[in-house]
DNA sequence: ATAATAATTGCAATTTTGTTGCAAAAATTT
DNA sequence: AAATTTTTGCAACAAAATTGCAATTATTAT
């Protein structure tokens, strides 16, 4: 598994640098989602603040991180697996996220059911976010 | 139906005052949800924005209103319908959000399809996001 | 109705979060 | 290895949200 970031700029087309490999391993590494905040403390505070904004925009430009939404205003960023990874992101997603740990697990194999909306709506993307207990913490 | 806010103000033990009255009226005259933003200038910025922050805060608290996730980290806020007025949270809640006006719709009424998550995970509340056209821009 | 008590408001100051321009540094290309 | 392009970090700025506290307003008790 090792070399994977490095691997995933260079299919993206990104230059490699010290920033993007190690915040690419953080979410590599991690399970979950994660906030800018996260990113600061793990990487030591050893990028700007302004170069982890950058890079995650950039991997969302490229399709390769995903922003969740919350109902609590922070901007949660995961991986986005397999077939996003080649650039076609999923339209539909569910969240995680465990009231008890606060980890948010971006759960793509699971399909969205449909829902039947009121005339007149037409639906585009759908985003589910779903809070509980989670596995480790059940 | 005037008079209703304050019903509700009274029935949640919240003392009357004139931000509140105005706050929860806007809600009620409102079908979409409202930004911090959207108050401030419907009140025509007659209460200061830490005024408006409290408020909205004790609504949450009190289950008056509920937060909205939503993907590109603004915070709305939305009434809570029926059963979630007598203090009972709904447990699941559908909200639309037009790409064209902009307006994000609280569908109460329609329920959520059962979701099938992995082993171990506990879930509690579900929270979607449907973007895509309303009815009045389709 | 009015005084006493309790809660809420608005202001000022502060913190947190996110953005922009630009020169220095690093990565890629030639 | 030099030239070019891209990225980084700093500084300044802007926006969003929070906190403490005195003044005001609402509620309660008399």
């Amino acid at each position: 598994m090792k070399g994977a970031s490095l691997e995933i700029l260079k299919y993206n087309h990104l230059s490699v640098t010290e920033s993007r490999k190690k915040i690419l391993d953080l979410f590599l590494a991690n399970i979950g989602a994660l906030a800018h905040a996260d990113i600061e403390k793990n990487t030591g505070e050893q990028f700007d603040r302004v170069t982890i904004y950058r890079t995650l925009q950039t991997f969302v430009d490229k399709g390769i991180i995903h922003t969740i939404p919350t109902a609590d205003n922070s901007v949660l960023y995961a991986l986005c697996k397999d077939e996003c990874e080649q650039g076609h992101h999923h339209d539909n997603h569910i969240h995680f996220i465990c009231d008890t740990c606060n980890i948010t697990i971006c759960m793509d194999h699971i399909t969205i059911p449909e829902l039947k909306l009121p005339k007149g709506f037409a639906p585009k993307r759908s985003d589910v976010v779903v809070s509980g207990i989670c596995n480790r913490c059940n």
